[in-house]
DNA sequence: GCAGTTTGTTGACCCGTTGAACTATCTAGG
DNA sequence: CCTAGATAGTTCAACGGGTCAACAAACTGC
């Protein structure tokens, strides 16, 4: 239960305390040595070393010339560098994703295929996708801190495999070496490590770092696709579970109609809120929306439009899934109790027309009076969340830990 | 969503490696100093230096006289000592209880007194339990290392509030304050801490650290009284929520049928497993079993005779709440992915009759192949598990940082 | 140009771990 | 009985890292 009983050393410190002094400047913006010794309770002695260690590291650059204030001598401000960044890849039903990061929290550049070759060919779809990454990173300048890719389905960390994706048709598949594999040649940096974690999960900690949930500790993800997966962030931390599968939330048992689910059970919540069930109730088998080859998102701006204008089916299919969206939310705030519930995938893109009705049934169904105070919001962080929490993710490592990039 | 922004300094240092190694001698028992460095990674030099200063904190003792293995210095052990202990309190809705447990993880005292007074009168039962605190303690010697008070409801460790409790009518109140002032006088140690926390919360923590789920790092927690709570530990810490409200899950709306709940709703998951669904489905209402004078364990054992008499009604009663206990537990396994599922409380006591249908009823809900690997298991704790990880937690302190214990 | 003010550096000091040499205390075998 | 070998534990110089206080640097305002 503890964390891993290993000794503590000197280093231990210091490397805690560059980690002190690049979070400030992260949340803080530029300033002086000066100022970071009084706000992070260091001495001016130590922090003149961590930020001398950090410019050598590339991690802080002098934000020059020195600026005069009032009076007294002018002070050096230094800034986090933007030449380190974090790589987030995303592997999609029907697109690869590349988002890169840089350590100031900036995005530095954004690539999106469609993609439709037949996913059981993993090596194929590995090799575009690191022919993408490639393309992506090759236009900012700097060096890549990780990468993290973002894949559906359920996805185990620790071992670099994904255990069990059938929108894609991985199964048990080593992904996280293979990629690894293929990047050292391209990104020629030994510091590059490779992870692979869920979408849904990633797309959490981007809500968390970046997005409609900053700065709050405990807050809950809702993500509607074909399917809807949560992702839980609890006292700071991502919840993963013994295997990395925590967040299957889409086949709670929640539809008093026996309606049947893709899983091959009846009543799951996907059957009321999922986009298949949206699509079924808001229009008819041959409307335009059902048309599989069309991009989704067109697809939702109908429906966006409909609304818009008023079309009775539509709005009452909308009130039907905000509904059933806010029973579900409510079990996940019954049992989490998150300070935040974020909405995204194609809730967020609703969200204007289902947000009413959520609230409405989250404060009828959270035990605790006034919904316990979790606020609900909209996600804006649009398609690419996931890799950009999966960029954020890798960013993540140098901010816990500076010493990772090597001097 | 990092850890709080505080420097580190060389003491962080000391104070980690105390820990180590009382947590090594807690994890695999009496070990001499060399043996303790070498399983460490610290040198014996260091380790010389710790085990002298927990020595003096009162933490260490010598276990003597020194002991001869083949060949060489004869060893002198250490082990954790039994003077200094953690108390578990515990109020609920008709006893109060008291356990006290020391760094050695062996229960010192437990004592249990039945309590009727109206629980509006929090004062008055203030007043009993730290009476009942200071008889338990005073058959034990050696000195307290802090208090945690387990309360049925919604209660705020941050705040040492408990914020909602219908079972006791305590809400928005005060507590840890004025049992800290009760206690000051009565155990005279500055060192007290007391904190207050949900009771099955704390039952979590005794699964985890003493009972069915010991050395797993995720964990799901459920207990049946009247109602339903559940603990969750995620990757060694307990999941609290921002207001410490997590585990609500109780009011789940998985009931196909609307039957009415206490709190207001219909179709809540307690209408299918709480305590009085499980009675009124068993027998009728002018059953013995029903009478609420009679103790709890007593009529449950009433249950359980009859179902080894092999009687018709309450075993197909026993069989419907297993396939309920299993439907709710099934959502807890997919949402947190726990390693293990330990049932607690009346769950426990029937848990010969309900295991199978639990177990049945995950592996076809849980979305993952093979329930995920999830064990189910009973929970061996009794009733006193809230009290037993109330001292639990209040000893943790120790083990996380040794020097909450002045020398 | 000097007083006042703020930034940043320097060096003595303290704390804590390391590593190697050394001491202590046993058994086994001649 | 004595010595070699083994294991336990201590001592001490060295080193890394943070602190504190003094001081140098570089500005403004009068």
């Amino acid at each position: 239960m503890q964390p891993t009983i290993r000794p503590a050393e000197q280093f231990d410190v210091r490397r805690g305390n560059l980690s002190v002094a690049l979070r400030r400047l992260r949340e803080a913006g530029p300033r002086s040595r000066a100022r970071l010794a009084e706000e992070t309770g260091l001495t001016k002695a130590t922090v003149s070393v961590l930020v001398a260690d950090l410019v050598q590291r590339g991690l802080l650059r002098e934000v020059g010339p020195p600026e005069n204030r009032g009076s007294g001598r002018p002070a050096v401000d230094y800034e986090l560098h933007d030449r380190v960044y974090g790589i987030g890849a995303e592997v999609s039903v029907d697109y690869l994703s590349v988002t890169v990061l840089d350590l100031r929290g900036e995005v530095r550049a954004r690539k999106r295929v469609g993609y439709d070759v037949p996913r059981a060919e993993r090596e194929a779809t590995l090799d575009a996708l690191s022919q993408l990454v490639r393309e992506t990173t090759s236009e900012v300048p700097g060096r890549p801190a990780g990468l993290t890719l973002a894949a559906p389905g359920n996805v185990n960390p620790g071992t670099g495999r994904v255990d069990y994706a059938p929108l894609i048709g991985w199964y048990d598949a080593p992904v996280a070496a293979p990629l690894a594999d293929r990047l050292v040649d391209q990104l020629g940096d030994a510091a590059l490590r490779v992870e692979v974690e869920n979408d849904v999960k990633l797309a959490a900690i981007a809500e968390h770092a970046l997005g409609a949930a900053a700065g709050t500790a405990d807050l809950a993800y809702l993500s509607g696709e074909m399917g809807v997966g949560a992702g839980v962030i609890a006292a700071g931390r991502l919840v993963r579970g013994t295997r990395g599968h925590a967040g299957e939330i889409g086949h709670l048992p929640l539809n008093p109609a026996p309606a049947p689910c893709a899983c091959g059970r009846t009543g799951c919540w996907e059957t009321m809120v999922g986009l298949g069930a949206l699509l079924s109730l808001a229009a008819d088998p041959d409307d335009p929306v059902h048309d599989p080859q069309r991009d989704l998102e067109e697809r939702l701006a109908v429906i966006v439009q409909r609304a818009r204008a008023g079309d009775r089916r539509t709005l009452s299919t909308l009130e039907q899934v905000a509904t059933g969206l806010g029973l579900g939310a409510s079990v996940l705030i019954n049992m989490m109790n998150p300070a935040v519930l974020v909405l995204g995938g194609y809730f967020a893109v609703l969200g204007d027309y289902l947000l009413d009705g959520v609230r409405r049934e989250i404060a009828d169904r959270v035990v605790a009076a006034d919904a316990d105070g979790c606020r609900v919001e909209l996600s804006r962080l649009g398609f690419d969340a996931a890799a950009l929490g999966g960029a954020y993710a890798a960013l993540d490592r140098v901010f816990t830990d500076p010493t990772v990039v090597p001097i």
